[in-house]
Formats: C-alpha cells, sequence, structure tokens
DNA sequence: TGCTTTTCTGAACACCGTTCATTTTATTTG
DNA sequence: CAAATAAAATGAACGGTGTTCAGAAAAGCA
C-alpha cells in the first residue's frame, strides 16, 4: 500500500503550503491581520480546507512559534560555539538573541510576547519545551561562568531568570513601541548601551 | 449661557460611563474579549453612541491606559518617599513597579505591552508623555545613586534603560505566560529573586 | 408653537473564525 | 472498466467583530 504513504506525504506537504503562506503573510503584514480567508487563497483552496489540516487559527501560529525556535536554537547555538571564554560565551549567547529579535521581530513576538501559542499549550495540558530548551541553553552558558568563578555563589537558574529577563525586557520595550520616549536614532544604541552595561556589571560580580 | 457648561459636563460624564464600563469589562474578561457592543450593553446606550465620544475603539483604550499610568505613577512616587537613602529608593522604586505590574496585569499589559495605545499616539503624531514621565522618574533616581557614588562612570540614560528592561521583562515574561517552564510555585519566588540579586549585583558596582 | 441643532439609534457594510451538509475527486472492489 | 466506497474540498451559513451613516428622537431656542 504505496498509498497511504503518499496521502502522508500529501497532507505534509499541505502543511507546509499553509504555514509557508502564514509566515508570509504574517511577517508582510502582521498576525492581526492575516486572516484564515486570506491564507487560503494564498494557496488556492477554500477557507474551509485549512481546518482539516489544523485544528485553529492558534494552532497555525504555534506551528509556526516551533519552527522559529528552531532557527533561534541554532543562532544561540552558534553564539555559544563562536567563543571558548565561559563569559564571552555568555556576552555572545546574549548579543544573538537579540541580534534574532531584531532582525525577525514577528516571529520574536509570536515566540516570546504573543498569548496565542501559549494557549495551544495549555488546552492541550503539554509544557512549553522549546522555551524551555532555550532556558537550558542559557542555564548550559551560565553554569560554567560559574564555574569559572563568576557571580560569586548566586543560583545558577536566578543568574539565568535575570538574564533572560533582562534581554527579553530590551526587546520587547523595542518591539512594542517603548522606546519612542526616545530619539529615533539613539534607540538603537541605547539598547545596545544598555546590553553592554548590563554585562560589564556582571563581570566584575565574581569571587 | 449655562447649556453649553452643562452639555460639557454631560459630555465628560459620558465618556467617565464609558471607560468605567470599558475598564470593568476589560478587568474582567481580557480586552481581546471585550467589544464595543458589550461596552453599550453596560451602559445602556447602541454601539454607534459610543463613537461620537471616542473615534474608535484604541482611543478608549488610551485614555484607560492614560488613567492607569496616574495611579503607577504614584506608586511609585511612594516607593520613593519611602525611603532617603537614594539605593533604597532604587530598589524600592523596582519593588513598586513590579508590585504594580503584577497586581494589576491587565493594565500592565495595556501600558507597556500592548500596541493599541501606541498606534493612536502614532497617527495622532504625539509622543509617548506618560511613558516619558514615568522614565524620568527612574532617571532622578538613578542620578542620585551617581551622584551617591554608584555605577562609576556610567550614563544615568543607560542604566536607566538597563534597570526598566531588567523589571519590565520580568514582568512580562510572566505575564505573557513564560514563565511556564518553572513549577508553578516557584515561578514568584523565582522572579523575585532574580530582581534581589539584580540589585545585590548593581550595588557592588561603585567607585 | 414652530424651527433648528444636537443626540441617538439601528440597520448596513465588510470583515472575522469556525462548522458542516453537500459536491467533487480519488481509491478500492466486483 | 463500472459501480461502490472513502477521502478531500467546497461554499454557504452562523454568530460574532469594528465602524459608518441616514433617519428618528430629543433638546434648545425663537
Amino acid at each position: 500500500m504505496g498509498v497511504i504513504d503518499r496521502k502522508e506525504r500529501e497532507k505534509v506537504e499541505m502543511k507546509r503550503q499553509i504555514l509557508d503562506a502564514a509566515r508570509s503573510l504574517f511577517l508582510e503584514q502582521g498576525f492581526e491581520k492575516t486572516s484564515i480567508r486570506n491564507i487560503a487563497e494564498v494557496i488556492e483552496y477554500s477557507a474551509g480546507t485549512i481546518y482539516l489540516y489544523f485544528k485553529d487559527k492558534n494552532e497555525i501560529l504555534f506551528a509556526l512559534h516551533v519552527e522559529s525556535f528552531s532557527v533561534l536554537m541554532q543562532a544561540m547555538q552558534a553564539g555559544i560555539m563562536g567563543e571558548t571564554d565561559p563569559f564571552e560565551r555568555l556576552i555572545s549567547l546574549g548579543k544573538h538573541y537579540l541580534k534574532y529579535a531584531f532582525e525577525n521581530p514577528e516571529l520574536y513576538d509570536l515566540m516570546f510576547v504573543m498569548t496565542a501559542p501559549m494557549e495551544t499549550l495549555e488546552c492541550r495540558e503539554e509544557i512549553w519545551c522549546d522555551g524551555e530548551r532555550a532556558f537550558e541553553t542559557l542555564k548550559f552558558v551560565v553554569g560554567d561562568c560559574i564555574d569559572a568563578g563568576y557571580f560569586k555563589d548566586a543560583e545558577n537558574e536566578t543568574i539565568s531568570v535575570m538574564v533572560w529577563s533582562l534581554v527579553h525586557g530590551l526587546a520587547t520595550l523595542h518591539l512594542r513601541r517603548r522606546t519612542m520616549i526616545f530619539p529615533e536614532i539613539k534607540r538603537i544604541k541605547l539598547l545596545e548601551d544598555a546590553y553592554v552595561q548590563f554585562i560589564e556589571i556582571l563581570k566584575t560580580y565574581k569571587k
């Protein structure tokens, strides 16, 4: 029965098409303005068909969110691999995280700000594995820093939450337009400076 | 002509009624699920009438956002007044900010996460005064810390952005459900610990 | 009281996410 | 190959959304 194999492939292919169309529309006009009917139009199917492949709109967003995490994880791994010194690794990790956020604002939003993907998880009673994996990566690097004498006797998890919050805060204040209190030209520089300053202060907190 | 004075008062009163209904619905069922028709029903007017008092839904949200800022500013002022030592003031300021965020999640969202109020500002080509005033308060306290020898020779604005980002990051990671990677019982404690740890590290960064 | 201005209504518009009976297409069976 | 069955796709319909606007109702003025 090669038929059911092919059908399976076709199902996967269709899901791909839907996600590709959704991502493309999403990136060019934002999530709020992207409707199921828009997506259906792009792939040249009726709106109802989409519901044969995804339970609802949140599931489409969730799938895109998973996709995006694999890209972020790669970026983070690249950040780690580029350095050997533990603290330099932490610096690089944060930089790559911020780079991802600024270069993929809509996707970052989907991964770390929008509630839709979390609602899908909650109604499935599942865990946010992607977020957890990313956080584990951070903890791993922070752990090496602690072993190298940084952060005195602080808890790894506490430091990791602190670092995550700082970079996430920088990213979201900007993505959600709260940096408009600063002159446009200074905005990015100010965020970069804040990150560098934070790192500088962290560095001095050693045994 | 006392008539136009009364009409003016009635207009203000009607706006109040709309905002009260909107806030109440908003707090009990969230913004996304609150429609103009819902608000109209509560105040016992037709939906169209609301558009005689507010240009669109974003303007209602913007008005609530302004309201909320005055409460936050009071909380922040209270945080400052409760302490005399500059660094203790900074600690207290952050604590009061976080307290506000956790006790008024929907309003914090409106003030610092949702894009709707910012869109109103942008299409009015105005400045985000409320955000600016709150940030000025932070800068004021940071300035006193610098004068007291903290933060070495760092720029006030850089430190302030860093502090704001950290507390905002803590708040939003939690409000947007990204702390679900931690066991429910540990979540709040972890956030508090991260804040305390951050303060601890900051404190050591002196001349 | 009649005339004008202001206020309010509610139907209509163009959307939205989602469901489902019906039709179209594909596969299997006789 | 034709008929029967199974799978996939449609598109109308439902109940909702924000917003507009002609016309009705109320209020103010002469």
